[in-house]
DNA sequence: TGTCCACACTAAAACCATTTAGTATAGGCA
DNA sequence: TGCCTATACTAAATGGTTTTAGTGTGGACA
């Protein structure tokens, strides 16, 4: 029931383990081992269906090929899209994946890393969170490549992949002000991250070059942690209590849960509130009326990423790459008003 | 920049690392090592943050603490769900997840399992493809446990959490009949796996019992491998020709190619053809008109696929797990005639 | 005939935790 | 005093691979 070992081989050739080893791992030329006998280890390699044994390998070399990838929610659109492309990626390397939800709690995640690092994963693709300034560098000290995603830390010297939330968050807001919407309001997440107050700078940025005055009463944060039903009751309470005429959402789930509360007000999109929402989502783009979104690009997003992992994992360099790619602004029917009697 | 390693610990505590060994795997009592040393050693472990290295335990035990899940699409509604729950229970145990992505081609679930296998996983969670019956026997030979999901292969006996997919179909399309639709199709996979065999032997008992022949014309089946625009003008297609005044989309994906197929023909969802997918999604909550769904339990899936799973890693059984969850059907807009003008 | 070197390999250590098979000591009993 | 047993540990093997430091042989050269 025993896997097949490389004993096996060298018994079955008649040479030591060594030997085997050197073919396998393609130094019969530089270890001078003859062709003969390279030959002959690699057959019988091939016809046992040899596999080194992970575990084995990994002890003696620290090297898994495994990486860590910690998203905010595997379970949500954005992330699990991600998380297929970052699997696809990995694999043409021949890494695998454990992943990891945070769920924006800084506990979990430190948690998670707690456990990636006894696990001795290659590499981390890390959503981080709070508060997690001292976790990434302590990675950085032991030596093992960290790429942040999504946001990164603005203390700490990191690669990163991120899209440019201020110029995806300011192109929308332009594009609802250009729409004639005037009363606009962000609904956006209680978190103080990078992404976050950028695609909030974006959003005010916008607003003050038109003029428009950009005060808290147009603010509505939330808390990660609220369900569905919270989030509704907090998004309706605050489209009643203000009167807005559009509204920017800064992330995907906060864009559905929009759609709800505003539909459970009574209100059009489009007509009676305009709206745009970060990150696309097959519910937007099929929604009567579609919304308006900034749309992440995920492959190109995933591909980085691990692009920059592998290159790091072949040899570390001491310069940081920081990626910021371009979102797409999707014009649908939420935020146009001529469309709205459709 | 080494790990801390039990050695360290005998060191400190001026014993030999077995006696380290025995305390820290809680056989201190049974191995009489007296209750001087074992707190000693527990202090200096805990004082160095000591965590056992898991490629050398899992070497020497042939345990990883690793779960292989493979599904169809992780970046798929669904299938990123499961994730999340499969992910927070295996947690619960000590485990971590390894995941891998089918697309329902069977040589791409063959490397899966031939890497999850090298890699020494515990126990696998599997969606199987086409013919993969001599892998799970396989799988059971090396005695790993596997717990199958979504669908089951008949051939082979072997533990499985699935839902009801014939009376989630049948419910299904018992209720569009009894909204009075007559012509009533079914758009599925071209896989004849038995979660959709179910599911179109569920839809033709519905439909028998209502007195209405089942043939081949109100039957469309699509390829996984199509993409997008493949597939909804495969459906504008056929819905085309073959006249219909409903239709039950077998998977979500499926449904939701639909609603664009419908909708670039100009029909209205409910008034002109009901509507029911297999799968709930926000998508199908928050559309206008809403879709009515075979809602399946994706908690309850999850929990029971991990709980038999545990089950069968801490001593396992001779006796197969057959858990069959009940889906609910959802009734939503798409399917009610009279809800149609709103 | 003796020295040196290239060649083609191999022995053994290392990675770290677990586990089997002991060992050394003290005390009880005859 | 000698034998036995319980106690409280430990040495060494094990798992499979990689890697360092060799070893033995044959031929070239002086």
């Amino acid at each position: 029931m025993k896997g097949i070992s490389i004993k096996d081989i060298a018994k079955q050739a008649g040479v030591s383990p060594t030997t085997v080893s050197f073919v396998l791992n393609g130094k019969a030329k530089e270890k001078r081992i003859s062709d003969q006998v390279s030959k002959k280890i690699l057959k019988i390699a091939n016809k046992l269906k040899y596999k080194p044994n992970q575990l084995a390998r990994g002890l003696r070399t620290g090297k898994t090929k495994t990486l860590g990838l910690i998203v905010e929610d595997i379970a949500n659109n954005f992330w699990a899209n991600v998380a297929k492309v970052v699997e696809d990626e990995a694999d043409k390397h021949g890494y695998k994946v454990l992943y990891g939800s945070t769920e924006d709690n800084s506990e979990k995640a430190r948690g998670l890393l707690e456990v990636l690092k006894y696990r001795q994963v290659d590499g981390y693709i890390i959503t981080p969170t709070k508060n997690m300034e001292k976790e990434i560098e302590l990675l950085k000290m032991v030596r093992k490549p960290v790429v942040l995603m999504d946001r990164y830390l603005p203390n700490v010297d990191s690669h990163y992949v991120v899209v440019d939330n201020y110029q995806g968050a300011f192109a929308a807001t332009s594009h609802l002000i250009a729409q004639g919407y005037k009363k606009i309001a962000i609904i956006t997440t209680t978190s103080d991250q990078v992404q976050m107050k950028q695609r909030m700078e974006g959003f005010a940025a916008a607003l003050k070059k038109h003029g428009i005055t950009f005060n808290k009463t147009i603010v509505k944060k939330l808390p990660f942690d609220l369900d569905r039903a919270g989030h509704t009751q907090e998004i309706t309470k605050f489209l009643r209590a203000t009167k807005v005429d559009a509204i920017f959402f800064a992330t995907n789930y906060l864009g559905i849960y929009g759609i709800e509360s505003i539909r459970s007000l009574g209100l059009r999109i489009g007509a009676d509130v305009g709206m745009v929402s970060f990150d696309d989502h097959d519910l937007f783009r099929l929604h009567s009326p579609s919304i308006t979104c900034v749309s992440q690009p995920i492959g190109e997003i995933g591909r980085q990423i691990v692009d920059v992992l592998m290159k790091e994992l072949n040899h570390a360099s001491n310069t940081s790459h920081h990626l910021v790619l371009s979102p797409t602004l999707e014009i649908r029917q939420s935020s146009i008003r001529e469309e709205n009697n459709k």
